[in-house]
DNA sequence: CGCCACTATTTTGTATACAAAACAAAAAGT
DNA sequence: ACTTTTTGTTTTGTATACAAAATAGTGGCG
C-alpha cells in the first residue's frame, strides 16, 4: 500500500486498483463476491492485463482472496477470522495511538481536529458516503501523527481489509453520530499526551467498533 | 514463506515470487538494485507476464519499490526510514510475544524449542544460509503461537522487508551464535507466560537486532 | 569543447492470442 | 435411474505483439 502521492499520470492498473479499493471499502462489493476479470475489463474500458495486475496487488494486500474455489473474491471472513483480524487491528491502532500521543505537535492536532470536524459535519448531515471518507481521513490523521509512515500504512491496510465489515454498521444517521461522538472521546484521550490513556482510549474505541461489526456480520 | 500448503502445481508467477523473496531475504539482491523484467523472464524461463505479476505483488508488500526513477528496485531505506520500519516491527513483535505468552500450549512450546534447536545447530555449524532459514522459522513459530494468522502474516511481512538489512549482520560464526543465545533469553521470557516479561523480552531482542542492523547499513 | 536538437534504443504498460485447466453438461452404458 | 465417460464452454495463466514514454546516443552547430 502506498502513501497517496500526487500522481499526475496514473496507469490504468492503478486507476482500477483504486476504484476497487473504494468500492470494496464502501461495501458496494459484498464479501465473498466473485470478481470477474473480463467483466471488470470491459467495465473499466481496459483489457484483462491491467485488471489482473490490480487484482493481484489487492490479493497481496489481503483485501481480495483467491482460490477459495476459483477466481478472485472479495475476502470473506468467518466470525473467528474476523475476531482475529480485529485483534491484530486492535494492537496496531493502540500502538499508533500511544506513539501519536507521544509525538503530538500542533500540525497533527489541527489535522485530527479538522478531520473530526468533517466527520461531525457528515454525520449531522446524514451523509453516509461522506462519513465513510471522513472517518477514514480521521483515523489516517491519527496514523500520520505517529510520524511513522510504515505504522500508518500497516494500520491503513487493516482498515481496508475490514472496510466491508465495518461499513455495514453505518446505516442510520444515529450510527454516524454515535461514531463521531466516540471519536471525540478518543481525541481527548490522545490529546492528553499520556501513553496509557491514549492507548486505552483507542482500545475502547476499537472494541466498540468490533462489537458493532460483529453484530452486523 | 507462506503457510506451507501442499501445492502440487504452482504457477510460474508464484514460483518466481517465492524465489525472489528468498533471494532478497538472503541479501543476494542488494537494496537499491534494479530488477530487469526481461532479464528475470529469461532467467526463469518464462515471459514477462508472470514476472510482472510477481514484481507487482512484491511491491504491494513493500519488499520492492517502484518508480524511484524507473523500473522496480529492491527497497532501499535511509537510516531514518529504517528506524521507522524497525519501530513498527518492534511494536508488532512485542505484541506477538505478549499474545503468544498468554496462549502458550504444549504444541507451540515444542515448535519454538524445535526451531531454536535448529538455530543452535546451524549456528554451531557456522551455516549462514541454514541459520537464516532457521531464524526465520524460529520467529515464525512465535508468530504462530499467537494463534492469530493475521498477526503472524503482518509480522512476517515486516521481517521480509527488513530481511536484506538484517542479513548483513550475519557474517561470522560468532554473529550466529550471539543471535542464537539471544533467542534463548527470549524463549525464557515468553515461556514465563507473563505478558510484560514476554513483551519486554522481545523489545530487548528487537532493539539489539536493530542496533546491529544499523551498524551494518 | 560544450550545448542543443533529433534519432535510436530500451523499457514500460496494455492489448490480444493461445494453451491448459476447471467446471458444466450431455451422452452412453450398466 | 444412477454412475461414468465424453464433449463443450468458461476461466485462468502465459506468451507475444504493439504503442507510448523515457533514456541514451549521435551529430550538427555555436
Amino acid at each position: 500500500m502506498k502513501a497517496s502521492k500526487p500522481e499526475p499520470k496514473q496507469s490504468a492498473a492503478q486507476r482500477i486498483e483504486q476504484a476497487l479499493v473504494l468500492e470494496i471499502g464502501a461495501g458496494a462489493l459484498e464479501p465473498g463476491q466473485r470478481l470477474d476479470e473480463v467483466g471488470l475489463a470491459t467495465r473499466f474500458g481496459a483489457s484483462r492485463t491491467p485488471v489482473r495486475e490490480a487484482l493481484s496487488r489487492l490479493t497481496a494486500q489481503g483485501v481480495l482472496v483467491q482460490g477459495e474455489r476459483r477466481g478472485v473474491f472479495v475476502a470473506r471472513y468467518s466470525r473467528e477470522e474476523l475476531s482475529q483480524i480485529f485483534e491484530a487491528m486492535h494492537e496496531i491502532e493502540a500502538a499508533c495511538a500511544r506513539i501519536a500521543s507521544q509525538r503530538l505537535n500542533l500540525l497533527a492536532r489541527s489535522e485530527i481536529e479538522a478531520a473530526q470536524a468533517n466527520c461531525i459535519a457528515a454525520a449531522t448531515a446524514g451523509d453516509r458516503e461522506g462519513y465513510l471518507l471522513a472517518n477514514e481521513a480521521f483515523h489516517l490523521a491519527i496514523y500520520r501523527a505517529t510520524g511513522n509512515p510504515y505504522m500508518a500504512d500497516m494500520a491503513l491496510e487493516f482498515r481496508r481489509r475490514t472496510g466491508p465489515f465495518r461499513a455495514k454498521k453505518f446505516v442510520t444517521k444515529a450510527d454516524l453520530i454515535a461514531s463521531a461522538n466516540s471519536h471525540q472521546n478518543l481525541i481527548n484521550d490522545i490529546f492528553s499526551e499520556d501513553s496509557a490513556t491514549a492507548s486505552n482510549g483507542m482500545r475502547t474505541h476499537m472494541t466498540q467498533s468490533f462489537v458493532d461489526a460483529l453484530k452486523a456480520n
